[in-house]
RNA sequence: GCCGAGGUGGCAGAACGGCUAAUGCGGCAGACUGCAGAUCUGCUUUCCGGGGGUUCAACUCCCUCCCUCGGCUCCA
């Protein structure tokens, strides 16, 4: 298996990946809490580590993929009075909204997300647990966190507590012993309550994660993903409370921090209103060219959101991309749809047998063994996957498929018709690790252009090309003029028209 | 004030202690085309926040300052 190397926030040095029960690689990512409509810096956070499952499959872990959902939250039930909805209603529904968001990004990794309501009994484990080894205490229907009795609290994001008294206003609690301490479970009078050694509740902010994880995936696990936001307090209130509870260290092998969607070098931030709707967003731009501009930039660096000619400028890229993909598949169709293997023996024994050439051409380029001494596309896949293994350098991997589709162009040109099956698959790798991976093209758009579309654009470039011979150039322009407005642009070549429809 | 992340050409954004500092977008010119598009070629003249230092050599390592962003604890 191949190496992965990923930024520990734990350390702040970039480690190769060791997981604890290879081939299996536990990831948990800090996921929303529904109470407003979710944007674009959710949608960064979901495509971030959608790549990370993706890849860390890719090389071939089992990766299970967990995200919490907070559905129950001081937000949330802000919201609810003012709106005066209920709670359930607004979390469930903007969760619902989410999934959705989720389903067109193409965010298709997460395994499971689990709601903090539906752990509530394993909240109050937790929370006992802790109270019985001394690491909290009840107070008047509260549990706090003694953050005194875990010396490490502060250790992830560099903060030491002696250091956090200035300049922070510090809000009276009586029932707390110490200001720093955090609460596990909240008492209530109002609002939603379930029922407790303490009295009616909920639970407080971090405790969801820690119950929900240490339950799912144990009481230690690979990965842990985040906002660089969430690394103080809440990061470290999970190290507290699951490693005082467990009695475990460390509670994840590595800590990866992903930084901030800005808008314009601000905070997204609904008080601002330069909140860009990730809903929206999709509506209005294909899923490819949002994720695109998402990964335009390291994750560990803040990525700047300019108003929509971002992803203007994101589409144009991509359509780059797709011009020379779609023209190598066009070549592959023509060399092989007639003749390509009916069966191909599998790497790891076995055959695969196809009887339709779109399902050869999906999996040929994972059953062909790779060549990259030789062939450029293998070269070129391998330089990608090394440049995403280096902590899931994208950009760097993106400017080699750019790079190698330049070079396609000139390759399909001169000896486009001679390649054989073995060079094919090979020009294929970059695209399909850009498609499966990072999640740049959706195979169904490039090439499921249902087969009456085809045969309706076959006859209006008919039409066109007998009107240009007999040299009504109005009369072709307006085909063509027609045709694009309906997001199919027609290009003349050496071999006749081609087209393709627009990003 | 403290902790953390970032400051690279018109814009976006990578890399490495040492080759002309990638790649994309945009702009200009040329080739191809009936025109357009796509593609190709060339150009876009000395881009690495400021100042010190280490080194034969720094965007890359160290120090310091400046700027931007996030965080500095819940309690409807």
């Amino acid at each position: 298996m191949r190496a992965v190397r990923i930024h520990n926030t734990l350390g702040g040095k970039i480690e190769q990946l060791a997981p604890l029960s290879p081939p299996r690689v536990s990831m948990f990512v800090c996921g929303i809490t529904p109470y407003k409509p979710s944007h674009i810096g959710h949608g960064r956070a979901a495509v971030v580590y959608d790549v990370v499952a993706k890849l860390l499959r890719r090389v071939g872990y089992h990766v299970f993929y967990l995200q919490n959902v907070t559905d129950i939250d001081d937000k949330v039930l802000k919201i609810a009075t003012e709106e005066g909805r209920d709670w359930n209603a607004i979390s469930e529904g903007n969760f619902q909204s989410y999934l959705q968001s989720m389903r067109r990004l193409h965010v298709d990794s997460v395994n499971f997300y689990a709601r903090c309501t539906d752990y509530v009994n394993e909240i109050l484990e937790q929370i006992e647990t802790l109270i019985a080894k001394g690491h909290a205490y009840a107070s008047d229907g509260d549990v706090y966190y003694d953050v005194g009795s875990f010396p490490a609290f502060g250790a992830l994001s560099g903060q030491r507590m002696e250091m956090l008294e200035p300049g922070v206003r510090i809000e009276v609690n009586p029932r707390k012993r110490a200001p720093e301490d955090f609460a596990l479970w909240k008492g209530e009078k109002l609002g939603p309550r379930w029922k407790s050694p303490w009295g009616d509740g909920r639970p407080g902010w971090h405790i969801e994660d820690t119950a929900i994880a240490v339950n799912v995936l144990g009481s230690r696990y690979d990965i842990h993903g985040g906002g660089m936001e969430l690394k103080f307090p809440h990061h470290e209130a999970e190290i507290a409370q699951a490693e005082g509870a467990t009695g475990k260290s460390p509670l994840a092998s590595i800590w990866m921090h992903h930084n901030m969607l800005n808008m314009r070098g601000e905070k997204m931030s609904k008080s601002l209103g330069n909140v860009v709707g990730l809903d929206e967003t999709l509506r209005q731009f294909r899923p490819e060219v949002v994720r695109y501009f998402l990964l335009s930039a390291h994750y560990r660096s803040p990525l700047d959101y300019l108003g929509p000619e971002s992803l203007e400028e994101a589409g144009r890229a991509l359509e780059t991309l797709r011009v020379g993909y779609d023209r190598l598949i066009s070549q592959i169709e023509e060399n092989l749809a007639k003749t390509f293997p009916r069966e191909v023996p599998l790497p790891g024994g076995g055959r695969a047998y196809f009887q339709d050439f779109r399902e050869w051409i999906d999996r040929a380029p994972l059953l062909y063994p790779a060549d990259p001494q030789h062939r450029s596309g293998d070269r070129v896949e391998d330089e990608m996957m090394n440049a995403l293994l280096d902590d899931f350098n994208v950009r760097e991997a993106t400017a080699r498929l750019f790079s190698f589709n330049s070079e396609l162009h000139a390759t399909l040109e001169a000896q486009g018709r001679s390649l054989q099956e073995e060079d094919l698959v090979a020009l294929l790798r970059p695209y399909d690790l850009a498609s499966t991976v990072l999640g740049y093209f959706s195979p169904a758009r490039s090439r499921d252009s249902a087969a009456s579309l085809s045969a309706a654009v076959e006859l209006a470039l008919e039409c066109r090309a007998q009107a240009k011979q007999r040299k009504d150039y109005a009369e072709a322009d307006r085909i063509r003029k027609q045709l694009s407005e309906a997001g199919i642009e027609v290009e003349d070549s050496a071999h006749g028209p081609k087209w393709r429809l627009k990003t």
